[in-house]
DNA sequence: GGCAAGCGTCTTGCATACAAGCTTGTTAGA
DNA sequence: TCTAACAAGCTTGTATGCAAGACGCTTGCC
């Protein structure tokens, strides 16, 4: 959350990303140029180019002269977001030869920063958090890359978690966290690797599905229309 | 290659991307905003627009009021970006259930076109194929996620191959596709992952490591002048 | 001869103007 | 009353203009 280093200018889309990390912002969502525009106290340049960059990063998606939108994950690409997670930071555990101690400290530092946020009332910074414990181990344990990716997947799963109603609790996700973190730093890998596995897994599973096909599932649940009426099944 | 689908806006982005993956666009080559706005008649705006979406894409960065410049990879991110695309092409062939023989039939023929373009002269096409088996892999097994991201890796490492010098040689690389997809068709997976891993391992051991941190690398073997000299180890 | 300051040219950074298309509200007609 | 065509407003798409900065060359000085 703290990007004060060196002055660092608050680039636009670095706090769109944050406010979806922090749950602030919720999958499908519009994001006007000229709304942002005003916001930022800018041009409509400066705020499309944050909004391409977005794209480029799977973020939101653009509808042709209609508008950008915060990205709606189907439950197919929800199932591929979260194999994508598992793929990197089951590898990375795997992969890494030895964890300097350093990177242990910093990793039982970031679990107390999660215990604070949960047991203060800022659920913002409390998903922030949660979500950015795994991009932190992995850019600590040494691929940039992969933690790049792993950022972006991260605001998907963030996403992902609100569109389909997570149940999964923010105490357990933190002593799962903690429990990899106690491994790595016992330097056994392949436990970890496991739990991280498990853990994400425990995620996945605490999603419910829903049908995803009907773009009219929220508004269709809150007038409360059986979909053996008009309307059911449209174009996607 | 053939992005010629339901007439398709041949994007600015893609015709770059395409000319890396088939090597004719090498790593540190500048890509200046008015010269390709003139090469595609077009304004400067979608020339900047292609050139931000490559930037968050990881092909291409610019160095502030200087101009845009294709990524050269270091040792490092080499690397990094060889165990990513390990983690990625090893987790999806571990983790799909079954593979439908439409697939194997689609890989086939990607081979058979990789074997023909082999054995003609077009290198660039050989590059490209060769490439894009991983990405057409990883898509047809059902993960468009992944196959999204190892598509920009597979750029990276295309750039990183001609950085480094790869030795690895077309036909090996094409005979170990064949393998994969062997495997693949006889439903054993893990062995299949295995090679892959094998595969990507030979690529990666192909590389001459160089020193990399050293900017004037290439002129100065150019003008045989020895590191002891000055101007050793500037700043990067 | 060597060095440094100054200037010109070329590049990107940013804002604005206008064109094109979608959405929605209105109105005319059956 | 319902339908369909029309029009207004708002949104994005694209181009252009100008400002700011970097590089390279020239010029002047020591």
């Amino acid at each position: 959350m703290d990007h004060s280093v060196l002055s660092a200018p608050p680039a636009i889309d670095r706090i769109i990303i944050d406010a979806i990390l922090a749950g602030r912002i919720s999958a499908g969502t519009r994001l006007g140029e000229q709304s942002l525009a005003t916001l930022f106290a800018t041009s409509r340049t400066s705020v499309r180019e944050a909004l391409i960059r977005l794209e480029a990063r799977g973020i939101v998606h653009i509808s042709p002269r209609r508008g950008w939108f915060v990205i709606e994950p189907s439950w197919e690409e929800a199932q591929e977001a979260f194999q994508a997670r598992c793929a990197i930071e089951m590898d990375i555990l795997r992969t890494v030869a030895t964890v300097p101690s350093a990177t242990i400290a910093a990793l039982r530092d970031h679990i107390r920063q999660e215990r604070a946020a949960i047991a203060g009332d800022d659920v913002g910074l409390r998903s922030y958090l949660l979500g950015d414990f795994h991009v932190c181990m992995v850019e600590a344990l040494g691929n940039r890359i992969l933690a790049d990716i792993l950022r972006d997947l991260t605001a998907r799963t963030v996403l992902i978690s609100a569109l389909y109603q997570s149940t999964h609790d923010a105490t357990e996700s933190c002593n799962e966290h903690q429990q990899i973190v106690d491994d790595l730093a016992a330097g056994d890998l392949d436990r970890a690797a496991a739990l991280m596995v498990a853990h994400i897994g425990n995620v996945e599973a605490g999603l419910t599905k829903r049908i995803d096909t009907d773009p009219l599932f929220d508004l269709r649940q809150a007038l409360r229309i059986e979909p053996t009426r008009a309307g059911t099944n449209p174009p996607r």
